[in-house]
DNA sequence: CTTCTTTTGGACTTGCCGGTCCATTTTGCC
DNA sequence: GGCAAAATGGACCGGCAAGTCCAAAAGAAG
């Protein structure tokens, strides 16, 4: 399946978008080829053409789908989180985007239900969940940088909990409906993280 | 189907039992109920004679049961946050917990999968959020009235951040192989909670 | 012992859903 | 225009798993 004209291209992402969009509605469990193949107008063999390995192999390809998206949704802040201002409108824009998805979790989806038995997918969640740490880590160590950051903080560990504190949040989001523990989450830990550096002013009795 | 007697219910017993085992395995996707009937050592009668919403109304007990042991697997140390040192043989005990269950995930399968689309299984979570959220919140007032917590601090926020970053480690240990995260989240919020003490004393001078 | 209820066994039905197959059309290319 | 490769349509198959049903065994209760 090597060679794909145009069109073959764009019916490949047709599927694979309404899949994403069947799967997110309904979930895994419920989302059967046929409704996929209804959504998107097209036929059994396409879905075959496109996908030899059948539905295992396109819910890894809508898991890499789901990913990218999660993280380009929350550019340009994630990637420039170099003052307090831009970790505030990052939290802001996380917040934001699970109050517009309302109940329907792209990734976690696929993640609990895909990731969990195939090796594949395995290694999709684990590269998104490497990169979103990577930029998080990264954000922590331009505030060290810049004096606003305890640095005896460990970047790598503080976005580990960060991380842990977003997906949590969304997981109880899923369930009870409530935004309150994902805004709590990232609070505390940005606020853990913004409180280190007053500790290290406040021993030489400096205000800020 | 009021009446049940002593041999009626311990073979339902056994039923909600194998399902849950088979579950955490295999997950929900690939559990059928042949798989409990046999493990069981029940006929398909027995299963829809004691369930008999089928599979669903199973499902829905098997979450009761696994949402009780979550709980029931953090005491004492959960009901008796009363000292820093209870606090973290909590967060050991939690760690100790998934280490022992590996990969498989006991509530986060069932709360996934389950928990979306029924409305009965939406109360189980909510109700198994609701009273852990409050067990940690009743500890944080502990060491509020004892002075080792900022009482600036609202409990049941804390709690909620806490519980996220639970959830998400597991969600992510689940999907990863690797307790980073929940470890780094336990700690930095608990960490928080402590250093908010230090907080309180500081501005004085005074040491601890 | 009888009678009614609960418990159990397991064959059978039914529908769905993933996957196969082949025929046909469209497209790219010279 | 003509040829090969890619794209598409959709009938068909086979298996599996949820759920039904009837009939029989095991217990309670008097």
């Amino acid at each position: 399946m090597g060679a794909l004209t145009t069109k073959g291209a764009a019916t490949r992402q047709r599927i694979v978008e309404g899949a994403a969009e069947t799967i997110r509605e309904r979930g895994v469990m419920d989302t059967t080829l046929d409704d996929v193949r209804a959504r998107t107008r097209t036929s059994k063999s396409q879905l075959f053409h496109y996908f030899p390995g059948g539905k295992e192999e396109l819910l890894l390809a809508v898991a890499r789908f789901e990913a990218d998206r999660v993280l380009a949704d929350q550019q340009p802040y994630l990637g420039e989180l170099t003052s307090w201002a831009a970790w505030w409108a990052w939290r802001d824009r996380v917040v934001e985007r699970y109050r517009e998805q309302g109940r329907q979790c792209p990734l976690n989806v696929v993640m609990s239900q895909v990731g969990h038995s195939t090796p594949g997918a395995q290694a999709v969640v684990n590269e998104l969940t490497l990169r979103w740490e990577a930029e998080i880590a990264t954000g922590v160590r331009h505030m060290q940088a810049a004096g606003e950051i305890d640095p005896g903080i460990d970047p790598g560990r503080a976005a580990a909990a960060l991380l842990a504190g977003i997906q949590g949040g969304v997981l109880l989001h899923l369930s009870t409906g409530r935004l309150t523990h994902l805004e709590a989450a990232l609070d505390m830990g940005i606020g853990h993280l913004r409180d280190s550096a007053a500790r290290l002013s406040r021993p030489y009795g400096a205000g800020a």
